[in-house]
RNA sequence: GCGCCCGUAGCUCAACCGGAUAGAGCACCUGCCUUCUAAGCUGGUGGUUGCAGGUUCGAGUCCUGCCGGGCGCGCCA
């Protein structure tokens, strides 16, 4: 049984197609006017149009033929011509027994799934991840899980940026700093060690804080001191070529830098299935540039050699893909174009959607073009979904009062330092042990960054507000857990009670108000998917909450006689479950209790 | 200079191909706990959707111009 949504568009459709009117004029959104109605039709109005009738004329036909359907309890016509349907008791009656009993809660599965990869999320090896790194991991997240959930077979994969010049500007950093190190490197250089064995002890001492420290000092002197520069840029070469010594050091980098990037990510509840990186890529791109070479797509350019990706149509001037530097280096686009030729031989997605910074949308655009030029991926086979920044109170891109970056971790930890403030001052989780109470800050942290962050289109900037956030009122994350754990602990109660689930009847508006939006998953969930837009998830999620709650004040469970109490705990079961699904859509995992 | 995005209630944000009375939350006012977690629920105040035109039976939504803000525009990623 499909919704109710999409079973009486169906019908309407039908209608239409029977007045020999368009078929598609019959779709049926939720009602706008839900005093009037559950459901409505507006495609009367466009089919006057075309035809040059009275929307009252046509409207008032299309009633005519849906009237005797027992779905429908009535079939009115109101203002210039909408078609407006109540639901009889009894469908919705049928239709919570189907979103009770059904594991997915009432969401539908793709007719075709897809393989689909994800990108996000965008690491670098020894840069910590900051604040904006927040949003591609939360939203990518959601996507991936958004996209799994509905059926398709989804890889996410975190690209790593671990093979580009900062690496030859630690590398050198750190042999200036111990002496030892930067003997060992240039003896191991020379040795031709072998790459894969265990690194070596004296490597092992060097730490994520150090390259924390080092970094910004290095890139620094490397923009105003060319020596230095020209040595990074040889160091990131011996790397590149797989120096032993470059490469044993840059083994150590990844692995200090793997360690707290798993540690932020676990925080957050974000996963990845492939831990690929730049560096994965590097023995495809000496051949790709051969095959570029050999489709005559790459031309020399100012020393440079470029892909020239401009259309005529365009309004702007697109700058070529840059695929090997002046200095005879691979850039970033260099990369990215290899990683797709990668995911093409390996994964062969039918969809890859880059979850990265709005403000990178011009290099994408690049990258793709040349990729369709140069036949790595079919025209539309690519998209990047780009996403506004974090903004501090002052409407600027977020910033630690110092002015400086915040890192993610320090951000969670902040998160979580107000969650447990939050608990202790609605005097919750006083009887938790230490790891209870712990576990649901850190779940209540989570839920107020993700959901504030999903519950607005990703398009959009927004303003982060940790108070605002962790507050348990309002249209928040921990208000969603709260929601939800209620409603565990009533049907734990139930179950202590020996009270049994069973067949609903619908009585009270607030129930018929549960149903109807338990009905709406499935449609939320496919203009998620459709836009890439997981705030449509977090919407039906708050919706959710609320009618749940209205249902939970309105009416009695556990006292209620006993055939109100098993049909009450059937809709108390269902909104758990839709809820608990479309939490973990969002990447929000909920707690026994709170 | 060129291009992209944004401008909606005091604040933070929604708005399903162009449809009815533009919705939530916060804040403010108002009720509801001897009853399932009141972190909740009920009712209310609050709008010239930046401005000016245009298309349309109908515009927050589409088109044009302007104002204001953000971002991007070849060897960093």
């Amino acid at each position: 049984m499909s919704d109710l949504k999409r079973a009486l568009g169906e019908a309407v459709e039908a209608a239409f197609a029977g007045l020999g009117l368009p078929a598609e004029l019959g779709r049926v959104t939720a009602s706008d006017r839900p005093d009037l109605a559950d459901f409505q039709c507006n495609g009367a109005l466009p089919a006057a149009k075309r035809a040059g009738k009275n929307p009252r004329e046509i409207a008032t036909a299309v009633a005519e033929r849906l009237k005797d359907d027992p779905r429908l309890a009535s079939v009115e016509i109101a203002g210039p011509g909408f078609i407006n349907l109540r639901v009889a008791d009894h469908t919705l009656t049928v239709r919570a027994g189907v979103i009770a009993a059904d594991d997915r809660a009432g969401a539908e599965k793709l007719a075709s799934p897809r393989r689909v990869l994800v990108d996000y999320g965008g690491p670098n090896v020894a840069k910590p991840m900051h604040v904006g790194h927040l949003r591609a991991s939360i939203i990518g997240e959601s996507v991936k899980r958004l996209y799994r959930f509905r059926g398709d077979q989804v890889l996410g994969d975190a690209h790593f940026g671990d093979w580009g010049y900062q690496m030859g500007l630690l590398i050198g950093a750190v042999m200036d700093e111990d002496a030892e190190i930067g003997g060992l490197v240039e003896r191991l250089n020379a040795e031709d060690a072998p790459l894969s064995g265990p690194i070596p002890e004296p490597f092992q001492r060097v730490s994520l804080e150090d390259l924390d420290r080092l970094y910004p000092l290095s890139a620094a002197r490397g923009k105003d001191d060319p020596a230095y520069r020209d040595r990074a840029r040889k160091l990131t070469a011996d790397l590149q070529a797989k120096k032993a010594g470059c490469y044993l050091l840059w083994r150590r980098f990844r692995e200090v830098t793997h360690i707290a990037l798993e540690r932020d990510f676990h925080a957050l509840g974000v996963d990845f299935d492939l831990w690929k990186g730049e560096s994965d890529v590097d023995g495809l791109i000496a051949p790709m540039i051969a095959d570029l070479d050999a489709k005559h797509l790459l031309i020399d350019d100012q020393g440079a050699r470029i892909i020239r990706v401009a259309r005529p149509e365009d309004k702007k001037e697109l700058p070529p893909l840059l695929v090997v530097s002046s200095e005879g280096s691979a850039m970033y686009g260099t990369t990215d174009l290899a990683t797709i030729l990668d995911r093409q031989q390996s994964f062969d997605p039918q969809l890859v959607i880059y979850c990265v910074d709005q403000r990178q949308a011009d290099h994408f655009e690049i990258v793709f073009r040349a990729a369709y030029l140069a036949g790595y991926a079919k025209e539309g086979q690519l998209e990047h979904i780009g996403f506004g920044t974090m903004n501090g109170p002052d409407g600027k891109p977020f910033k630690t009062r110092e002015g400086g970056v915040l890192k993610l971790n320090d951000l969670i930890e902040m998160a979580r330092a107000k969650a447990r403030d939050r608990l202790h001052e609605a005097g919750l989780g006083e009887a938790f042990d230490e790891a209870e109470f712990e576990d649901v800050a850190g779940k209540v942290a989570v839920a107020a960054l993700k959901f504030a962050d999903l519950s607005n289109f990703r398009g959009t900037s927004y303003v982060f507000d940790l108070d605002r956030f962790t507050s348990f009122e309002g249209r928040t994350g921990p208000y969603l857990l709260y929601q939800a754990v209620r409603v565990k602990s009533l049907l734990r109660r139930a179950t202590e009670e020996g009270a049994a689930a069973g067949p609903v009847t619908i009585a009270e508006p607030a129930e018929r108000d549960l149903v109807l939006t338990l009905d709406a998953f499935e449609t939320a969930l496919a203009e998620a998917y459709d836009k890439k837009a997981p705030n449509a998830v977090a919407e039906h999620a708050y919706r959710l909450s609320q009618a749940f709650s209205r249902f939970y004040a309105a009416c009695p469970i556990l006292s209620a006689e006993p055939a109100v109490r098993s049909s009450r705990l059937t809709l108390a079961g269902a909104a758990l479950k839709q809820l608990e699904l479309a939490l973990d859509v969002l990447g929000i995992a909920v707690p026994e209790r709170m």
